[in-house]
This record gives structure tokens, sequence and C-alpha cells, in this order.
DNA sequence: TTGTAGGCGTTATCAG
DNA sequence: CTGATAACGCCTACAA
């Protein structure tokens, strides 16, 4: 791969006048031109992005910060972010932190020292100091999949109403005649499992029911924990005719411990998930769920990057986007 | 952030001097490298990766090139390799290609361009060009998860004994006195569901048994297909005590299944799958699994980059690790 | 329309 | 031990 120096030497020009072709849009006469083209094709010329940062400092690379690799909803924005940033001639640069503090703020300040032209931040811990860090450079940030205090009103941020899915999930038990439910829920101190069971929580009542403290149960988003609430539930005594876990994975650990059980869904108990992960298509009964629109959230996350980057004025840096019931066959009228 | 120039300036030397007390191991008087150690502080100075990278021809940026990101196996090598590669001071930049040739050399190319240090592939497809185009230059790369035609022994490879996994599964079944098995394959038009089939084959004819060919369905490595393909051997009423399906997804879908039709795992009919995911141990029973050494793999393939890198002499660019049986409850005498 | 010159931030070479 | 100076590959005034 040559240099535009080759190219130069080969076509007879500078390096200016090859650097003008390839920028195009700079006049260049027909002739030189086209000897330059095929100088370019002759020493096989690609721009080298290295130089071409240096000079303009941007570096077409946006980095992506994750709590963890192996992680349904993760996963899905490292899919999606590298999908849409390249599209738009970036690429990516990943960093799993395992929300070590420690580990972000090195990632970040290699990240810096890149010239990344932005940071997408997925679900930073609170304690983190990363946030404080990037602001006081002028590298543009955006937080996805988290709510921040108030104290951070002015960093982009892109969210799911998480509020919303728990009413989702009620009302469409509601519809369906359940007035006894059960919660599955996500950690409680992570904001968005508060705000899922909130919602959910208000719509019931809203209907003049009420959530039986005995019928939530805490879990971590995963598989076992979804076993283990389901038998929770279970040694609890609580009474339900439909559940709602905040995520697939327990939805779908609590779908295994219900027919170990040989209770029959929907039949006998309807299930509803989160998140719209793959596995929800696959078990049986597929799985009713609440989807999270994960590639839209990386499409405006990447869109806030760009925008800030362009220095085009932000209309709204607080975007929260609407999760969606997708009804399959795990729920049923009672 | 600022430049050498900066901290130069400050301290009242030059920018050599300034390079030289970054760069350690050459002497530079105590009292000018303090005084340049404090203007480096004051102004944040931070070494531009760019610019070193632009100066010393490379980038400390491997590419991580895979076909899909939501899937277990992918899954796994985009963490370790991101682990692995951090702890030795690069960065990762993450190219999912979808297998599209065309994708696939359009980031090549921009690799190319970055300047990194080198690229790993995960099951890069035969008919993809991108092999031949890296090895024309002088870019290190290692394929992974793999096998190459003969056309391509020069190619670092780090791949999994295919052929061994089977070898285990069957072992393990055999000596728990199975004499009639079936087998979920993977797609057979991938040269590691073939190897893993073979081997599977001949550990049970070398006992004098065979394999009976209504016994054996082919999959895609899915949940899904894991759920359909017992539903065929149930259809075709083949005769079986034990199953092996070549990943984990698709044992938990034959689970699934068996659980559905009231087929009792492990006492009527044993289920080893393959991979070892997280979700092996989540189920119920827990999965008896061939476990893939993921992370050894992806440390394998980056040891390979940088010893090409520098220079240093392969002594084997052919690495195949072993698989290991994990022995869990899905498996039971007969 | 084209070439020259300077600089982006580093490092390496060569004097001093 | 330290300071100029050149060079990495590219872009962009400025001048011709």
């Amino acid at each position: 791969m040559g240099s535009m120096k080759d190219v130069a030497k080969l076509a007879g020009v500078s390096v200016s006048t090859v650097s003008r072709v390839i920028t195009g849009n700079i006049p260049v006469e027909q002739q030189t031109r086209v000897r330059v083209e095929d100088a370019i094709r002759v020493v096989n010329y690609r721009p080298n992005l290295i130089a071409r940062g240096l000079r303009s400092k941007n570096s077409h690379l946006i980095g992506l910060v994750v709590p963890e690799v192996i992680h349904a909803t993760f996963t899905s924005f490292i899919k999606y972010t590298e999908e849409i940033v390249n599209r738009h001639g970036y690429n990516l640069i990943l960093g799993n932190t395992q929300s070590d503090p420690e580990v972000e703020e090195q990632f970040i300040d290699t990240l810096l020292r890149r010239n990344v032209d932005g940071v997408i931040f997925c679900r930073v811990s609170d304690r983190s100091r990363v946030l404080g860090i990037l602001e006081r450079t002028n590298v543009p940030i955006v937080v996805l999949d988290r709510s921040l205090g108030s104290e951070n009103v002015h960093i982009p941020l892109v969210s799911l109403n998480n509020r919303m899915a728990g009413v989702l999930a009620a009302e469409h038990l509601a519809e369906l005649g359940h007035t006894q439910c059960a919660c599955i829920t996500g950690p409680m101190d992570i904001a968005l499992s508060r705000k899922r069971l909130e919602g959910f929580k208000s719509h019931i009542e809203s209907r003049g029911l009420s959530l039986d403290a005995t019928a939530v149960v805490e879990g971590d988003f995963r598989f076992g924990s979804g076993v283990q609430a389901m038998r929770t539930l279970f040694e609890r005594r609580a009474k339900f005719s439909a559940i709602w876990a905040q995520s697939d994975l327990m939805a779908i650990g609590a779908l295994q411990e219900l027919q170990r059980r040989g209770v029959a869904v929907p039949e006998e108990v309807s299930l509803i998930g989160m998140d719209d992960i793959n596995l929800a298509e696959m078990v049986v009964p597929t799985l009713t769920t609440i989807a999270q629109p994960f590639e839209r959230m990386c499409e405006e996350a990447v869109q806030l990057i760009l925008r800030q980057q362009e220095n085009k004025p932000v209309p709204e840096n607080r975007i929260v986007l609407d999760p969606e019931l997708i009804i399959r066959e795990s729920t049923a009228r009672k």
C-alpha cells in the first residue's frame, strides 16, 4: 500500500494535487486527474486514516463502553452500535469494564489519546468518575440505558421508558382478566428495576387492585434467578395467575420451573418477559414480552454523538424510547 | 489535554527532552526530569496515540472480525479477546460482517488504513477473499475457530479439536452404558460440524456399535433447531437413550421438548450439549456438556498475533486445543 | 489549475 | 545530557 508521495512521484505531480483528487470537490484538470487516478491504482494507494486523523483531529472512531459482554442487553447494544456506526463511516472500539472504575478510567484515557470522536456508555454506575472526566474534555458522550441523577442534566442520555414497560405488562394482564399478579424484578439497586416495578404496581393499583408484597421477588436478570424466584413464590404460597419477569432470561427460568412442577403455561399461569431476546421466540410456548427497541436506542445514541461532533444544536438530549408489548403464546385469558 | 510542545514550553526544555522522560530509559538529568514531570501534570499531558502511531507505524489496535455478534460462541470470543488484548496494552476494533464478503473486505480495508497491528478472524467462510488480501500485506493475522484448506497452510490458526469433542461425548455415554445414541449436529456445510459427528460416530463404531442414520438430525446450533430436531427424532421413531447436541442451545431446546413430552432427563434420556455457555449451568437439570476453552483459544490467537508482530519465530502456527467433558446432571447411567 | 510550505504530535538521529 | 531537525502521511493556505 503506497503513500501519497508514491502516487505523486508516479503521476509526476505534487502531493497536493493527489490530495485534491482524493478529497474531490476541488478543481483538478481532467487530464491530470486521470493520471493521478491511474497512479493510485498502480501503487494501490489508500488514504491512511492515522495520518488523516492526526491532521484533522478526528479519528472516525467511536468508543463503546459496556459493563459486560456476555449479557443479552449489552450484546444487542454492541451489535447494533457497531452496525450503525459503520454505516456512518466510523469504526467501533469496544471496552468491557466489568463495572470496575479503574478499568473504566483507564479505557477512557486511551480513548481520549486516540482522539475518538465520541463515547457511548452503557449503564455506567453512579460512583463512576468517568463522566466527570469526559465532561472536562470536549469529546461527545452519550449515556445509554440508564437514568442519570439531576446533577448531570446536560449529559445526553438515551434510555427506555421503564415505567411504561411495567404499565404495558400490567395492562396486558389486566385485559386478560388477571387480578392476582406476581413480579420477578431486576436488582432493586438499579433504578430501572425500580421504575419498572413502579409502573407495574401503579397500573394495578389504578384498577383498584393491589400487588401483594409476597408476590414480588427480586432477581438479577439472569436465567438462574428466574428459576430461583419461581421457587420462592411457591414456597411463599403466593397467589397469582400471571407473572411478569423483568427480563426474558428470568421469564424463561420461571417457565422452566413452572413446567417442571407441571403448571401449564399459559393455561394455568400467564407469563410475560422483557427484552425480546432471540430466545423469546424459541421457547415453547413462545414468550409474550415487552420489547426494548435496542436498535433504535443505538441509533439515537449514535445520532447524538454525531450531532454533538458536528456542533449542530442538539434539540433534545434526553431521549426516552417507548417499549412495546409483543404478544405471543405465554399469556392467555384467565 | 496539552501536547508535548506545551509541556516543553512550560518546563523550559525542548520537546525531545520531554519525549525522553516519557519514553523513559533514556538518560535525563534528575533536575530537568522533575521539572518536566511537573509540567506534564500541570498541562495534563497524555501522549497522543495517533501521532505516536503515525511515527512508529503501529497503532496498538487489533481488529476482531466476527460473522455475528448475538451468538454464544462469538460473544465469548469478543469478551475474551477484548480482555486479553487490553491486558497487553492494545485496544480492540470490532467488526461484524454477517459473513458478507463485501462487508468483510470493506472492514479489512479500513483496518489496514488504520495500521492495525493484527487481525483475528472468527470462522471466515471459504469463499471469503479477505485472507488473500491480507496475506499480501504484512499485517499479522490469525484465523480462529475454523479449519483451513491445505492451500492456506501458512496462515496461523487456532481451533478446537472438534473430532475429540465427538469422541468425548460418545465415550461418556458409552461408559454410562448407553448403546443407542442420537446426535443433533450443526450445519453440515461447516467443517467443524462434520468433524464432531465423525468423532462421535467413530468412537461408537470402535465399540462395535453403530450410530443409526435416523438418529442423526441436522440443526443450526440455535435453540429453535434443537426443539425442532427433537420433534424430528420422535417423528422418525428413532430409538435412543442418549443424545448429543453439538451446541448447548440446541441441547436446551431438545431438553425443553423432552420435558414437554414428559420424558425425564436424565432418568429416561441422557443429554449432552457443547460449548459450556452460561445457560448450561442454569437449566434444570444442569447440562452435561463439552466445554470449549474459549479463553485459551483467544489467548493463543492474541499470542500468535503478537509473536508475528515482534517478528519472533512462530514455533507452531496450527494450534488445536482440546475440549473438555463437564459432567453435570443431564446424563446418568442407563 | 498547480506547486510550495507548514504543521498535526511524536520519535529518532545527529550534533553539541 | 540536551537541543535542533527531519520525518511519519496527510491536508490546506498561500503563492504562482
